[in-house]
DNA sequence: TTCAGTCTTTGATTTGCATCAAAGTGGCAC
DNA sequence: GTGCCACTTTGATGCAAATCAAAGACTGAA
């Protein structure tokens, strides 16, 4: 049962001996790759491990942000929403992601398990002790920072200017990409989201997205397998 | 003549004697904010003022990222192009905002004067020196990429959920309190832009834009001064 | 296997904004 | 002042995507 997950998950102390993030599987994806394993061992002294549920909360905009995340396996999606309930989804984040960067007191999105999610729990507080310390973090910090920005505005092109055919083809092709740079095949393309989750993020509705689809696939620009 | 201004600018060294930037007028509200008169004067030594007519380019999407600005008076905007034409202005910059924080070798965008544009330029490579010399510099280039990135994500929520109502008063509110934090008074917006800017920033055509400013008159919601 | 609930697809219709078109309006060069 | 040019506003029409509606398709529980 996934709630048990998450009560063994918490229990279990990370640094039981040795360093667990040296065997970590997204190490090398990860903030983490800039540390050498001494510096890791003081990042393992302050991290947890979690399980989440598909569905389940993790973080909610407006809370103190208290807790930064690393994602080390599932898919996240990021999300803001207005009072009367439009959602937009501002972001979705696989393993090897951050959560967390763009926080000042208090989160600014809320954030959802879309699959069941592992994940690295850093206290912030005692996260910042350690850029403190460890000058190559906060430029890796400030690196990432960077690139969500440069992926912002991207998006912001897509949402502003771009018709739902072509909102739909490049957000396949940026799965894709973001898939290769993982290590994945970039192709095929694997959806965890919803069609509702997809056209909250690229500002059309279910109904459109669901058309576009198929119409990309009855021109053969897209094959959909079994399961999406 | 504008073109005479800019070399003249170029000209003149801003060392000459004592610091400058000890006596900017946009200090307190830059990033320049945090640090003293001695790291300032560090700055000052990288640092050239330019002036920029209206209409001037600053950068151009896609060429090296060999220069980074502060913006010292004027309007800024900045944008991204489709292929075709379409554009998309992800942001305006204003006295005292920083030019060129999301980049990574390559500008992801295009910044262009709207008004005439006193800025202060640092060679990108001799900047990211200083960054190393000052952690503080640093910190808060993440800070301010941080509160980017939370501006971009609102912006991806009016660019994805709302109507060209709730855009117009979104950006006009915004506006709104962007004068305020530099101490300008809130009230009334001043508007650099163009509408068809305007109209670029919230994803709509300039008609748009003009027929809900109307709209907004005719409600009583705002009034326009002349010249806006 | 069946049923209930959820998600996806398809269809019919509406609509908010875009597009096309033309008439103001204002700044500035001369 | 006068005329030009670029920008803005207003009007008429069109259309892409939203909305409303309902029929599949899939999933997991009993």
């Amino acid at each position: 049962m996934a709630a048990d997950e998450l009560r063994i998950a918490q229990k279990k102390p990370d640094m039981a001996l040795g360093n667990p993030c040296a065997a970590c599987s997204i190490r090398e994806m990860s903030i983490c790759a800039v540390l050498d394993n001494t510096e890791l061992s003081r990042l393992a002294s302050i991290a947890r491990t979690q399980t989440v549920p598909p569905r389940q909360t993790i973080i909610d905009e407006g809370e103190d942000a208290k807790l930064l995340f690393n994602i080390t396996s599932g898919a996240v999606k990021l999300y803001k929403l207005l009072p009367d309930g439009r959602r937009q989804i501002t972001g979705f984040l696989f393993e090897g992601d951050f959560l967390g960067i763009a926080l000042n007191e208090v989160y600014a999105y809320s954030a959802e398990a879309i699959s069941e999610v592992t994940l690295c729990r850093f206290p912030r507080n005692r996260f910042e002790t350690l850029i403190d310390e460890f000058p190559k973090l906060e430029k890796q910090l400030l690196e990432m920072a960077s690139n969500e920005l440069v992926q912002a505005q991207d998006q912001m092109l897509l949402l502003g200017r771009k018709t739902a055919r072509e909102k739909v083809v490049s957000f396949l092709l940026s799965l894709s990409q973001r898939a290769r740079r993982r290590g994945a095949p970039p192709s095929p393309v694997a959806l965890p989201m919803s069609r509702a989750d997809i056209a909250d993020y690229l500002g059309l509705t279910t109904e459109t997205v669901s058309r576009t689809f198929t119409a990309l696939k009855g021109s053969g620009v897209i094959r959909l397998l079994p399961g999406n």
